[in-house]
DNA sequence: AATGAATGAGCCTTCATTCAT
DNA sequence: TATGAATGAAGGCTCATTCAT
């Protein structure tokens, strides 16, 4: 007998195991019957939930933007002080679940597929813009004189570096680091001005 | 006596191929016939220089961290003052030749490769802490008394980003807008301890 | 649900199609494609019958190994004297299905092939071990006093020296010269204490 | 500079490392550049000697079947007796040479082989229908009055199953036992009549 | 909704053979 | 005579995708 409204729960399974295979065997060797094993159901099924691998994978980028998305938005709202809102929209990208090592894995990976891929790279961009005019909002009520787009490039390119730089470190599970080292540096941007 | 010498030339020709299909195809769609095809030669010859796919892969990669090395180390060596010094390593990431499309995206392969291959982490992760090592002693003569690992990680880790940025914007052909803003990020952070 | 047990049939197409393909086109032109061919499916789904190649080809050797037990239990079942129970075993190697051209080259193929795979030579040296004990119980009932290891290397060598001399002789398409040499021999050879 | 008459010497070096990789990594791993490696010679040269891989198998063979005549002739001029001549030609299949691991298995891979050569078959054949006159001729001066060609087939057949046994154990590196063997069972045929 | 059997294209790799030197 | 570079045709195997059930 068919079973109602698995689909929101079958995406939700095949996306997940889709960032585990990246991690575990790596974009080339992530196949839709890996995927499928992972998720607990059968390679066919595949593509009743998804028109192809490559939507599988479109998909599960934008549903790793929307997560990352979605935290700073949570830290957003429960930020008081404009600097502290500023830090809320760092910090969603040192999150626990930002820097798990899977996480982490597949977003280097679609970055890279980004290059040969229209779509993933829209979507890429789109999501860096708003990053940056995010910044530029916070900082511009911090400080209302600052070059803003400036220093929204580089703590957006900043987190992108720390992001790289720990991907090389296999060992490094923990987030604090890079952080540490992105709010240090963030406030001495902010400092200088009024040093 | 049969041709000789071709090893060399051969290699030459098979690793650009490998960047230029790395770059037009991606890393997936990279096949030997195409990289050959590229290349000029037949199929065969590749594995008559490279035991494998994955050691031509490899030995690309090699290279490309070797150019890069020398970039540096030629700038490095025409460098007079500290000042200068500190700038030959940054500007060598932001050369015409590393800031090329077909290079730019073989970089962000590489890295995310290197996330399934212990071999490429090696030689990424030993390259990075070359990197930060180099920064440190030119950040040294500048100014003894900063805290030098913080800033050549922050400064290694803003190139990485910008290096992602720059990918993200397959329209950038152009090296100055990152490169400029690498320039004024370092150069603030050294002001501000003399400010 | 999707066609089930389909298994055990396309082993046993793909096991017949592999003897009859090392029959016309030799072990080393036996290709896998050739063999779906000719078992009239894809060459893909061989893969999901047996791992690969070499096991397709183990299996189809230990089936055929299997097969002439078979029908040695078989004619052993059915002898009623002691010596009826010897001309049982011996007999089985003759039978119209043991000596068919396919199986007559296959065999040759397995003997050879055993020189350059231990679990090739393991099962094939199994089963004479077997076929000794076996010749031997049969003539322990049929005279004590006999030599009957001896007795039992020399019936086995002679009907594995018997098959070699038909598989000379493409034209041989019959099975009897052989066996009435091989009984004869047999029957002199039991006699000859007697006489 | 050319060297002359290296023909024969090639030729030579050529067939015993045949012989070897066959044995080392079976027929079907045979390759023209192993076979070359082996001799000490570039895989180019190969085809100088030889027309192509097949002839020289065929060459091969023939060389080993040359090998094996020239052993019985050798031990059948030193024969007195006529029963001394038969048991030359028996034992010439079980002298040192012909046992040697390297041997057996080129005897095996080229009998197998011979069921898909048309070329193959013949010259064993050729050599199968000598063996068996060169025993009737014996086992007339012994005997006239017995059936000599079934004693000579089956003598025949003896021999190779012999072999084939010997081939199963690879450990079995003394042709003492296999030659007793047959000697034995010669012995007891011959003595039958006369009991 | 779900299965897994089946397809067929394509990939990496090997190899007999040829050829310029 | 001899080399080894080079070719191009398969071969084994994988995989996204389709389909009967």
């Amino acid at each position: 007998m068919p079973k109602l409204g698995m689909g929101p729960v079958r995406r939700r399974q095949l996306i997940d195991a889709t960032i585990i295979s990246i991690h575990e065997y790596g974009l080339a060797d992530t196949t839709v019957t890996r995927i499928a094993k992972k998720a607990g159901v059968s390679p066919g099924i595949v593509h009743h939930y998804f028109a192809d691998k490559d939507e599988l994978l479109f998909e599960t980028m934008r549903d790793m933007l929307e997560n990352l998305r979605r935290e700073a938005v949570d830290r957003f709202k429960r930020a008081k002080t404009p600097n502290q809102r500023l830090f809320a929209i760092i910090d969603a990208s040192f999150s626990r679940q930002q820097f798990s090592p899977e996480v982490v894995t597949a977003w280097l990976a679609l970055y890279a597929s980004s290059r040969n891929s229209p779509r993933l790279a829209r979507i890429l961009s789109l999501y860096h813009r708003r990053l940056c005019s995010n910044l530029v909002s916070a900082l511009k009520q911090i400080d209302p004189d600052e070059n803003h787009h400036f220093q929204a490039e580089a703590i957006a390119a900043l987190i992108d570096g720390l992001y790289l730089r720990a991907a090389l470190n296999p060992d490094l599970h923990d987030m604090d680091s890079p952080r540490q080292l992105a709010t240090r540096f963030v406030s001495q941007m902010l400092e200088q001005k009024n040093g």
